[in-house]
DNA sequence: TATGAATGAGGATTCATTCAT
DNA sequence: TATGAATGAATCCTCATTCAT
């Protein structure tokens, strides 16, 4: 039988985080598609059946890293972003700790990406629901601080948030390359968006 | 026997081109990994070993259509941005020229998008030597610019060329979502990257 | 330590009969080839193991069911057919009172009838040895009453209980039909082989 | 790309026809759930693809046998017994004619008995539909003819067809055993269904 | 007694590729 | 040129069984 959520044991937990960290990291170094159950199990020389035992399937493993990350980089990057109070602080906060989280995480960054492209096209697998999800939340946070004076008036928030979002998403593919240093790339992302969102005389 | 790049009839040419036509339709449909050979020749309603008599493998397939399209992306952007003679222009022209070369072929750079996604990863796949060209060429552009006095001189080039690629590689995937407007977000980007790069006293 | 077969405890046996029954309402809603260990213990709120605890294995489980199940059809039938004392008196009851037993026991029935069909093929499985034990049984029963003349003699007794029996293992099959009714089915079929067997003048 | 229905090659029908034939060979050996494409293509010498190929799933295949043996076991018994212009005749026509074709086409008759009994527990499969068409076309039959006064009148036209149907369709699981002999059961189950149906004073 | 954990074989299916015609 | 045919590997998944605890 296999083991639902409620009542997991400790054994049971511990081997479903090191499949989902053997996940991650063929998903980090293959990509969505070349990472069978089979490739996974290999990394962790254990048998393709344990992962079936496991997981209900591959969506569901699939699921179990997205929200495992998902749910790190919120513990990490939220309460940074929320103890500002203006909107350029806020954003600055939001890009900085976008990235660093990236930075120190690089390849459950790029298993989600991953995921999320792989997912996005068609409509279909497992995350079809909250796909802009990222898009969504920040646009809201732009739109308060818009409303409040904080930004310029006459950006739309939609777009810039799909901007922002873009530059930080490009991040993860790109930190196997050695001539890209992701601290200066923070910095610069988060000066030009400050010089894009700023309000002031012009 | 199979054509050689030398020689090639009409006939095998117009094959060629119905065979990338179909394979980049099929491409923006369903995605890079459930593009099959199968699935591009149900399309075109031929035999999956054409395919294989036209194109040396599935690989020589990607490099085609990924040529033919940076291509005419090309001939498109081109003389547009070269028309230009300041920097601000020049970027101007690049954003917009890019998003509205995507507007009016949204399958085509869906299909790159997905092809550069399911190869970037690993350095594996057709594509592995030139993928940020893209990148690298617009940041030459940035650069003589930014020495020309148009541009303020202490952004970083390549961080800058990234972001704004970026924003742009986002769009085609966008396209299907009912409630993005391509010309809204390509003025906006204009104007954010504007703000981000101008040069002046502030 | 598995019990072995002579000293079982209250609990082991409970456990037994528990499985039994679980295994035999299993096999009758979906068949026995889907009749896996994991879909018996999910129906019981069991592990998988448990069933391997208590049973050598599938084949020991399969051996159980149809023992039970034979055995109690046995003492529901036996005493009433061997009650009588003329042939057609004899069939009548043997009829009717498999039947009935298929009627009020319908998962049991359609269990064993699963068994059976899966088991009869290619002379493998549990059950290779006493497969139409049924058919032999009824065989004797008719060539005794049609020694005495309670039947014509004409008829051949083994092809004549191959049609009864085939007669009654198609009944379980058919209760799941809102339209068949199992009380006339029994009385036509009695009446049918009534008619097929009477001896006299015609 | 896989033969569609419409335009099929001589050695594509050939191939078909030699895996159906194989499909209904195994399955005769080994019954329905062991009969998988694996242990088809062993028998024939291929590889597991070529049935792939060949038809869309296993299902596709199933499907044919059904249709194939259904086909050619209509073209044997239906001339001979539309030919019949009485209802006893009709019935020893339809009992005969059925059962010499299982006789001489024991292995299809097996296979497809094996197929209609997998199918038929739990309404899945590709046959879900006609699973008693066998029946109800035969019943139809005898109130035809009861209602012309061939038969008596007093019997249910539908009981009696699925007594006449098990007692053939447990045929050719018995042609296996030795001590079985075919024509001489014929002869018994026409006689028998004879008395069983005859109309007249009594 | 019972459980959770793991295994490895076997299930159907899809795929890129090769080859004879 | 084009096709149909075949291959074999790889995909995910389910299963009966075993074993340490």
């Amino acid at each position: 039988m296999r083991p639902n959520e409620g009542n997991r044991t400790f054994v049971t937990n511990a081997r479903r985080a090191q499949i989902v960290d053997a996940a991650i990291e063929t998903l980090a170094d293959v990509g969505y598609d070349k990472a069978s159950l089979a490739r996974i199990a290999v990394r962790l020389g254990i048998s393709k059946g344990v992962i079936s035992y496991h997981f209900a399937g591959k969506d569901d493993l699939i699921t179990e890293i997205v929200t495992q990350v998902l749910q790190q980089a919120r513990a990490y990057m939220q309460p940074r972003i929320e103890a500002q109070t203006t909107g350029p602080a806020m954003l600055h906060a939001y890009i900085e700790s976008n990235l660093e989280f990236i930075r120190d995480n690089p390849n459950q960054l790029r298993a989600i990406v991953e995921i999320v492209r792989a997912t996005f096209t068609g409509a279909r697998g497992p995350l079809s629901g909250n796909r802009d999800a990222g898009v969504q939340i920040l646009a809201e946070l732009l739109k308060r601080f818009q409303a409040d004076g904080g930004f310029r008036p006459d950006f739309d928030p939609r777009s810039m948030a799909m901007a922002i979002r873009a530059a930080i998403d490009v991040a993860p593919a790109r930190l196997t390359d050695p001539e890209f240093d992701i601290d200066t790339y923070a910095h610069e992302v988060v000066t030009l968006f400050d010089l894009a969102t700023r309000a002031g005389e012009r």
